[in-house]
DNA sequence: ACAGAATATGTGGTCGGCCAACTAATGGGG
DNA sequence: CCCCATTAGTTGGCCGACCACATATTCTGT
């Protein structure tokens, strides 16, 4: 332990090389739940990832896709509105959907600001795939769990949704729900 | 619901503009549970990462502090491992982690390839401020929820992190746990 | 009718994160 | 002893996501 202040770490780096190193970071002791969280949701996304790439999608897109499976032609705004996203990623994401064939875009007649998004016939064809992998992930998210405990999961998790949202504020879905779609 | 062949959409437009669009994409329902999970998972980003702009850390960075928090000088291999991370990510972290002053990098000299990184006292100074912002989120995650539904809810993230391991395979953590730290 | 606020998008830049391709050093066999 | 597979890092490129800032349009109050 040369040199400056040596880091709190319980060992210093004799068992360290032996391979005892705490996995979840000593610092992350005081959020334990937080820590498992930011866990199981990366590797969600990694896992969903692989899925979608196969689709000839990345990662975050398919939620647009879904938005927008759902409503017909949309204003750009409610896109950004409902999924919680800042303005400048949601057009350059349809920038690139676009320029895939997944999305159509045009000027909104009556609002010369606004731009209309809508899937095309290629975009749908999309619909079937990722629903798929999306039903997959899940139930390998759940496998070996009872369904009490899937319940129990979805509803601890709606808790913690309530907790946050009320300061990471944004939107993300229902709530608040300002407009449209 | 002009021209192209439109989505199947259960509201066209009138009754979008009403507000009574369905919150969870409809596609999602295959997934209700990853769904909220990705929507939590989000939020708790956020909000993390307001409180650590406010201490000059980028979202992702505190996982590699507390990484070398805990571990002295280690080998950039070695935090590659254990935060499961793409080794050019953690190049360019440690890039920029270094030019703020957060973290020393110098060649290993037991092996000309590696680089050993280790905190600075201004990295170290951090941790204070990460740890607390940690235990904060987690309390405002948690709150309301009864110490019994706090560790059903930990059990329940365990089990279905232990799920997507193996396919999500990486690292992240303990399993393998490779080599020293 | 018009100035100023509010709305709807787009730009440029930065970061985390991944992949692919590349260099440099180590370590085994033959 | 030398060739080659392996390992450690780096670079460049691309995408999601954010912020700050800039633009065009619409809306509102006076």
């Amino acid at each position: 332990m040369p040199g400056t202040t040596d880091p709190v770490c319980t060992e210093p780096r004799a068992a360290a090389r032996t391979g005892v190193c705490g996995e979840p970071p000593t610092a992350a002791r005081g959020g334990p739940v937080s820590h498992t969280l930011a866990r199981v949701a990366r590797m969600h996304r990694i896992a969903m990832g692989r899925r979608l790439r196969e689709l000839g999608l990345y990662p975050g897109q398919e939620l647009m896709m879904m938005r927008l499976w759902d409503c017909g032609p949309v204003r750009q705004s409610e896109l950004i509105q409902s999924l919680g996203l800042d303005p400048s990623t949601v057009t350059k994401m349809l920038q690139r959907l676009e320029q895939c064939g997944h999305v159509r875009r045009r000027p909104d007649p009556a609002d010369r600001r606004a731009v209309l998004v809508e899937v095309t016939d290629e975009g749908l064809a999309l619909r079937a795939g990722v629903e798929g992998a999306w039903q997959g992930l899940e139930e390998l998210s759940l496998g070996g769990l009872a369904p009490a405990d899937r319940a129990e999961l979805a509803r601890l998790l709606g808790l913690v949704a309530d907790n946050l949202y009320e300061e990471a504020g944004e939107e993300g879905d229902c709530p608040p729900l300002p407009k449209s779609c």
